[in-house]
RNA sequence: GGCUAGGUAGCUCAGUUGGUCAGAGCACGGGACUCAUAAUCUCGGGGUCGGGAGUUCAAAUCUCCCCCUAGCCA
């Protein structure tokens, strides 16, 4: 066994402003998977991540919402940490850019490069909005393009001719968010000077460590010339304004990346061992990796390093590109219901057929990912269900009939015992170089083994006859210890199925060596199904919720404030007359059924009082509530909510519950003495 | 437009340095089996490896041109 290796693992910063989808858990799984292999094999690696909380959008959407870009961020960020962790996705951190230690830390790294002479002003010409009485970005101006007429276009580059060019050239030019005419105005922004960096940068590429991929990348931006790099933007801008330049705030970018290093310093507060210093100074030892999708090569593999040299940082050892996430082999679209935010996934599926999807199809490369949702149900129900949770399937059942639920004290076969474990080195290469595809390959090559093993030995058959206990012992013995190597294969990827693995074979927690080791003479605990067939059914149903929650999106109705139901979440405040908007009424529950189609959600008919005719609401409480143990209760419901039109029918309101989801809902209920229709306040 | 990456069986993809490389899984067809979550085993049909030209005794694999897809162009 190699050295202790200590090592720092990055995922992006997702964005504050949206829902995480499946593209942002790519990324996510395949760290992750890495992570837990390293974990697994005994090294020290620590897997940080943050919220990417700054930038005009944030501040543009908490407007929009009502809410303060504090109250956003806190919530987007608590809705991240829970769909990563659901997706077992197990970071050591989880901080935001917004943050004291990110705040310090930028502001050291800026004066540090202030010092040495990398920063230089300069002043330039920048669309203003002079009704919002802001300067724009490009992408919030609007306008035809100057090359090939196309209306409706960025102040970057055309969608349909390709060309780039700057807002100034648009014709009729206009603000997307006043709609107005910008006009050009003078401010004087900082640049970060990265052609002095140029022979670092170039020795870096050279130092062996990246991948082809990134290493043409940076030769491409080396030939064309490395241009100076404005951080900085004008107020108002949502960020940390930069010290003694007052109106002036550091570019998202400049900060972003800083927030990895800021939430391994939140990490290292809390745990005295790990030191900070030791990751972080020029000449470190440890290793730090950084995985992005290719999209965001040039702020790592350019920015980021000769932003952490000048200030007299380490840089990263490599920078992991990733290629972009597909649907059903074209982009995510929302039309098409494609675009599936984590959350709608969760809903409906086990995360572990997404990670084990996922690794079967992650390379090294930057290549993109198909996420083909037929073959996504094929490979799952085949792979996992098929050939390996149904090797342990198939043995245990006579090793409790037959031997008392012991497995034998020798093995009958060592050569299926040896071809499994002789792949301890290879498979560990893989995972290593994260050719996970490849790894899941084998593994998957080497159940099939296990199967045509057992079926050259037919233990049903010889369990028909008398004296032959030993033999089905020693055969189910054997198809049970490549069970048991092949999970603790898998565990990187499938961290929840080898949990119940272990429960199954009465094991402690499976690491990577003992997939060479055999499991002997060892009593087994009783076999249940260790993980569901997906249901093509259940795919369809995820597909309608995210058509369906992007028509929501796209109502014209206020937005809510994002991350609502989480107790924790810390929400802007509101005046008692926001709070009186909202009409909520006891009401009771006069009946309730199960929606055919909806696996969470139930029918209610509600009296709210007034004679009205009763109501009818859609509620996601299934899960938690039988239809009969809520007739004739008393509960608390929206009554002002406009109508929502859904599948099965339009709700004419919401009701009032809390609580994490599956079954811990809590209706909310009024004491005794309520009627249906008093108003709440 | 420039650059980078990719275009291999119906689908999703493997194919290390040019020579059993034309493959796997799923889907499909024929057998077997019935222990197992209609799972498993076995046999088989199916591709001029995006298109064209070139180098070579030999190219999916190298060179050039073209077409299509993705990302980036600070």
């Amino acid at each position: 066994m190699n050295p202790t290796r200590h090592i720092l693992v990055t995922s992006a910063l997702p964005y504050a402003n949206g829902a995480l989808h499946l593209g942002h858990l790519l990324e996510a799984i395949q760290t992750d998977i890495w992570v837990r292999f390293q974990k697994m094999r005994g090294h020290r690696c620590t897997y940080v991540c943050a919220s990417d909380a700054h930038g005009t959008p944030i501040m543009l959407r908490a407007r929009k919402d009502g809410i303060s870009p504090e109250a956003l961020i806190e919530a987007m960020s608590r809705e991240f940490e829970r769909d990563y962790a659901d997706f077992l996705v197990r970071f050591d951190n989880f901080h935001t850019t917004h943050s004291t230690e990110n705040k310090t830390l930028v502001e050291g790294i800026f004066s540090a490069l202030d010092t040495a002479g990398h920063i230089q002003a300069r002043t330039i010409r920048q669309a203003y909005d002079t009704q919002e009485q802001m300067f724009l970005p490009d992408r919030f101006v609007r306008g035809e393009c100057p090359v090939c007429g196309t209306a409706d276009q960025y102040g970057d580059s055309c969608e349909a001719c390709g060309s780039t060019y700057s807002p100034a050239d648009l014709i009729n030019a206009r603000s997307a968010l006043s709609g107005t005419p910008p006009v050009e105005r003078d401010s004087e922004h900082l640049f970060f000077r990265l052609g002095q960096f140029d022979a670092m940068l170039r020795e870096w590429a050279d130092s062996g460590t990246l991948d082809d991929g990134v290493r043409r990348k940076l030769n491409e931006w080396f030939e064309a010339g490395l241009q100076d790099w404005d951080i900085t933007r004008d107020a108002p801008y949502f960020g940390f304004e930069v010290p003694g330049h007052p109106g002036k705030f550091f570019y998202v970018w400049l900060d972003a990346p800083v927030g990895y290093m800021a939430s391994f310093l939140q990490l290292c507060e809390r745990h005295p061992e790990l030191d900070f210093d030791a990751y972080w100074r020029r000449g470190s030892e440890t290793e730090l990796y950084h995985f992005i999708g290719k999209d965001i090569m040039y702020f790592h593999a350019l920015f980021w390093p000769a932003v952490l040299h000048g200030a007299g940082y380490r840089v990263p050892d490599a920078v992991f590109a990733h290629g972009m996430l597909n649907v059903n082999g074209e982009k995510m679209s929302k039309s098409r219901g494609t675009f599936i935010k984590a959350r709608t996934y969760l809903e409906h599926l086990d995360p572990e057929y997404l990670r084990y999807y996922f690794a079967s199809k992650l390379g090294p490369g930057v290549d993109d990912i198909d996420l083909s949702l037929d073959d996504f149900i094929q490979k799952v129900n085949s792979d996992l269900v098929g050939k390996l949770v149904n090797i342990a399937s198939r043995c245990a059942g006579f090793v409790h009939r037959l031997a008392d639920g012991r497995l034998a004290a020798d093995l009958a076969e060592p050569a299926l015992h040896a071809a499994i474990a002789d792949a301890v080195g290879p498979l560990a290469e893989a995972y290593e170089g994260r050719r996970y595809g490849h790894a899941m390959r084998e593994i998957m090559a080497l159940a099939d083994q296990a199967n045509q093993y057992i079926d050259l030995h037919k233990p049903w058959k010889l369990a028909k006859e008398p004296g032959n206990e030993a033999t089905v012992q020693a055969v189910c013995t054997q198809g049970l210890n490549a069970f048991r190597s092949l999970t603790a294969y898998l565990k990187p990827v499938l961290p929840g199925l080898a949990a119940r693995a272990e429960a199954f074979l009465q094991i402690p927690e499976l690491t990577w060596e003992d997939a060479g080791r055999p499991l002997l003479d060892h009593r087994i605990g009783a076999f249940k199904p260790l993980l569901q067939r997906v249901d093509p059914k259940t795919v369809a149903a995820m597909l309608d919720d995210s058509r369906e929650n992007v028509s929501k999106a796209a109502a014209p109705e206020p937005a809510a404030a994002p991350g609502t139901g989480d107790t924790e979440t810390e929400t802007a405040q509101i005046t008692i007359d926001d709070f009186l908007r909202v009409d909520l009424r006891v009401a009771r529950i006069v009946s309730a059924e199960r929606v055919d189609g909806a696996d969470k959600l139930l029918r209610l008919e509600l009296d709210v009082g007034s004679g009205d005719a009763e109501r009818t609401v859609f509620s996601g409480i299934r899960s938690a509530y039988e239809p009969d143990a809520l007739t004739g209760r008393l509960t608390v419901v929206v009554a002002n909510l406009r109508p929502r039109k859904m599948r099965f029918g339009v709700s004419e309101g919401m009701v009032l519950a809390a609580g994490p989801g599956g079954r811990d809902i809590f209706l909310l209920a009024p004491d005794s003495g309520a009627t249906p229709g008093m108003r709440v306040t």
